[in-house]
DNA sequence: CGCCATTGGTGACCTAGTCACCAAAGTTGT
DNA sequence: ACAACTTTGGTGACTAGGTCACCAATGGCG
């Protein structure tokens, strides 16, 4: 149709035309809005998603039933792991759930195969999506493991900031993010007020000394 | 030739007879002593390894110097991660070593692509050990986060124990395997003892109450 | 305005990771 | 056989962080 969707996806740019128009015919986009749960366990997913716009959190429940925040798609990415339980038939754990209103590209497991099978361009850009997505499940558990929970705190409300240095989240939307408790980062969010690197409101921080955070985090090895 | 070491492989028993001509044809056995580095951070990898015999510890190494176990490659299962990085042209940061002599079919990216492309069977292989192996790190991102570490190293003595009921490890290396200190299983495991779950020697534990060390396991959900 | 759900704060307590040691058991060289 | 060294395991004191049981403040809503 018009300017393809294909071109947002940076991998994709390169597929010859004819494999474009069959993946163009072969998949639809879809529309749903804020809250969504785009996938959940138990349920074996049969398209490939391809963020257009938006994003979808991905995180896992436990047993205990408390969550935790796996790693986030943004717009121009895709749902990888989906793509695994697809062609695996395996249904997997993690649920999907998407934060904002989000627009994607669904790709149905026929189309899927059939365009891995035909195209080396989409095979690369299946499994580099992969790669990147294991890499970044690497270094999650290596931050659980090895860094501090201040650290981490700030890493994350540095990424989660908008333009005007405000991260619009609860202290419990940040505990789950993390991993941890909503009583740790009340702790620390008051460590940082009290040293004036941030001031609080209900639903709201706003950072008022990034660059103390952002030593902070380079303090410590190389950040997520 | 001979019988086949397809057949060692659940997914690629079902391959039509020209696949695993080529498949043959294009691949290799290779064998490394115990020890081997079988794969390195930095140095991408060019072949796709399925092990015939041994294992293979996959680990990440932390800035702090520090390592994460992350998990085992057993024989009849392939380094699928060595995969994507394979493909994706991307050096990626885990260690792989070989904790026993082991004996493995290397096969090149060129024949890896090739069967991507020509086997449904072959594809279905290849995503189902990705699937897994991404299930095995979401669960043990769970384990990290939830779980008691007397559970976990209950759960990881009962696994790694021979049939005469024995460890053969030492403190810190149960300790890497567990991402935790040495102190922490040293106190752990005096405390088994203390309850008679366990006996230790240098070196080994033997485990003398496995249905109490596995009651342990039960009493907080399902297990690794 | 008063009720109620959401959000944030706090102290007590426990688990686990860290640090700085030391002691016991093997190993090696002479 | 013995001394020196390495590997392995043990311990106490301390800190970080997770848990529990609360309560207080805020804001929405009837």
């Amino acid at each position: 149709m018009d300017a393809s969707w294909i071109d947002k996806f940076n991998g994709l740019s390169r597929l010859p035309e004819d494999i474009r128009a069959d993946l163009e015919a072969g998949s639809q986009i879809v529309s749903v809005p804020a809250g969504t749960q785009v996938f959940a366990p138990g349920q074996s997913a049969d398209n490939l998603l391809l963020l257009l716009d938006g994003t979808v959190r991905v995180q896992q429940k436990s047993e205990t039933g408390r969550e935790v925040f796996l790693y986030r798609v943004h717009a121009g990415e895709s749902c990888v792991l989906t793509t695994a339980c697809m062609l695996a038939f395996e249904d997997y754990s993690a649920d999907g759930i998407a934060e904002t209103d989000v627009s994607a590209v669904a790709i149905p497991r026929t189309t899927f195969d059939d365009l891995v099978a035909k195209s080396p361009v989409f095979r690369e850009f299946v499994f580099t999506a992969y790669s990147r997505r294991i890499t970044d499940l690497f270094t999650l558990i290596d931050d659980i493991v090895f860094k501090r929970m201040d650290v981490r705190l700030a890493s994350r409300l540095l990424e989660l900031s908008d333009d005007d240095g405000a991260v619009h989240a609860t202290h419990a939307v940040l505990a789950t993010e993390l991993g941890t408790a909503r009583e740790v980062i009340s702790r620390t969010l008051s460590e940082f007020q009290r040293r004036g690197w941030v001031e609080q409101s209900r639903g709201e921080v706003r950072l008022t000394g990034r660059a103390a955070l952002d030593r902070l985090v380079r303090s410590s090895g190389a950040q997520s």
